[in-house]
RNA sequence: GGAGAGGUGGCAGAGUGGUUGAAUGCGGCAGUCUCGAAAACUGUUAUACUGAGUGAUCGGUAUCGGGGGUUCGAAUCCCCCCCUCUCCGCCA
């Protein structure tokens, strides 16, 4: 959630935001209810305090033994009054709201500004020794592989519950456990995370505090009948740990880290790079949290790139890291990486992580604060996320990168302890 | 799914219609005492919105799981919902 004070006080400054990130400019229409809503607060808290008043003396007379019936009526239609403006209240607030809940979070000064993902910016690249872009040869793709060693079955995983659901097999099945235990692994011993293993539903309350809620409504699973929805990250539980809760200074930074698996419906997405591994309904992610305080937010977030980097340079996966413009940043984002690793077949880059600092807009919606030593007061903290990664995409850069001319893969050797096998074929 | 109990301030726990934002205890903070600390004693200790003020702050309103209702007045009475616990049933 964006702050009304901001736009109240910086009215430019919010409008700016807005249409960096592509958004219809409401500010003016924030302005006029805002300004409506507490003229009516003012108003109605007049009334209330002087129906209180009268109220005690109704008391009073009672105890007295007296006759209070022309107070009361004074009380009586002091209420009427007051009702009417709450239901006016209500309705101004309910606008409000429903505007403030879909207004995105402003991009960070130094985000470049830009319409589209054509205008990120690459910051990093990273390659393994030895290698090069140029293949000798031609590379088999993830599902080849997947088949020759029959460790991806696509096909059944789409007989089973439709296209997008991929069936791990044999190695296939054992790599992905692998991966998802030696990343956490990493994170908590290496980078210092406490490892959580949340719920992969959630209700409609954490779907709003992480801000996938309202506007990413038509690309989640739903459940009706519970009232539901499968996660689409465990950004979204893990962030909700904390949510309606507040902190000790002393206590932050506090970093998680958790599986789960993901559940997305892209809808309308059918078609554009949807073979395979390459956009999935349900792929296996390891997330990181943060909860930190304001002013260290942008230095964690790049620590937190940090960690994603250590995972692909232990598996020597080609990665590089793009700094996404204003345009291409998500609802909640005020500064984003994502990290692309390399796949030799599709020659080209793929996502397969992306590291955020929503700043306080999560910590607003989600209400979390800190108690900051020096003032006393309660404010609320920043948050941050990255995926550290998600296996869909990694799989593609891991199994294309590391096959022999002969098609044998080779698993790189920190994961070996993991896997249990050198190679797969 | 059935039956019962319960949800009050950071925590524990009183409070069944009228200065109750809420007793008491614990915890926290400040002070007295002490070379220092502990103990003891004294004081203090919620949040949000809103108005005034550069500001410290002051005024008003709201908040006892959530929503609605009764009443001049609700933590307290009524209705609906949510959650937690115990027992029974079912079940991976």
């Amino acid at each position: 959630m964006f702050d009304i004070k901001l736009v109240r006080d910086n009215p430019e400054a919010a409008r700016r935001g807005l249409i960096n990130k592509n958004e219809v400019d409401c500010v003016d229409e924030i302005l006029a209810l805002d300004e409506e809503r507490r003229k009516l607060i003012f108003l109605t808290d007049e009334l209330k305090a002087k129906k209180n008043q009268v109220s005690a003396q109704v008391g009073q007379i009672k105890k007295a033994g007296g006759d209070a019936s022309a107070i009361i009526a004074e009380t009586k239609s002091l209420g009427d009054q007051i009702f009417d403006n709450d239901t006016k209240l209500g309705e101004v607030e309910f606008k409000l709201n429903e505007i403030m809940a879909r207004l995105p979070n402003v991009p960070h000064e130094s985000v470049p500004v830009g319409k589209s993902a054509a205008e990120n910016v690459e910051t990093k690249q990273w390659t393994p020794e030895g290698f090069s872009f140029t293949y000798e040869g031609t590379p088999l793709d993830h599902i080849q592989l997947g088949k020759k060693h029959d460790i991806l079955d696509f096909e059944r995983g789409a007989k089973i519950s439709g296209s997008g659901f991929p069936l791990y097999k044999g190695k296939g099945a054992t790599l992905e456990r692998a991966l998802i235990n030696f990343m956490l692994d990493m994170h908590i011993r290496q980078h210092g995370y406490t490892e959580v293993f949340p719920p992969f539903v959630v209700n409609k309350e954490s779907m709003f505090a992480t801000g996938q809620l309202p506007k990413m409504k038509d690309d989640m699973y739903y459940m009706e009948r519970d009232d539901l929805y499968l996660i689409p990250t465990a950004e979204v539980p893990i962030t909700n740990i904390h949510r309606d809760e507040s902190f000790t200074e002393a206590q932050l930074p506090v970093k998680y880290v958790g599986y789960s698996a993901c559940f997305r419906r892209e809808a309308g997405s059918y078609g554009k790079d949807s073979k395979g591994f390459l956009r999935v309904h349900q792929f296996n992610k390891v997330e990181m949290v943060k909860f930190v305080k304001p002013e260290d937010s942008y230095n964690e977030l790049e620590k937190l790139v940090g960690d994603a980097e250590d995972i692909l340079q232990a598996l020597n996966v080609p990665y590089r890291l793009l700094l996404l413009c204003s345009g291409d940043l998500s609802f909640s984002a005020a500064k984003c990486y994502d990290i692309e690793t390399w796949s030799p077949a599709e020659n080209k880059w793929l996502e397969s992580s992306s590291c955020s600092n929503f700043e306080a807009f999560q910590a607003r919606r989600a209400n979390i604060r800190f108690r900051r030593e020096e003032t006393k007061k309660l404010e609320f903290l920043h948050t941050l996320n990255g995926s550290g990664l998600a296996t869909s995409r990694l799989m593609v850069s891991l199994l294309e990168n590391n096959q022999t001319p002969e098609g044998k893969i080779i698993i790189p050797k920190a994961l070996q302890s993991y896997t249990g096998f050198s190679t797969i074929g």
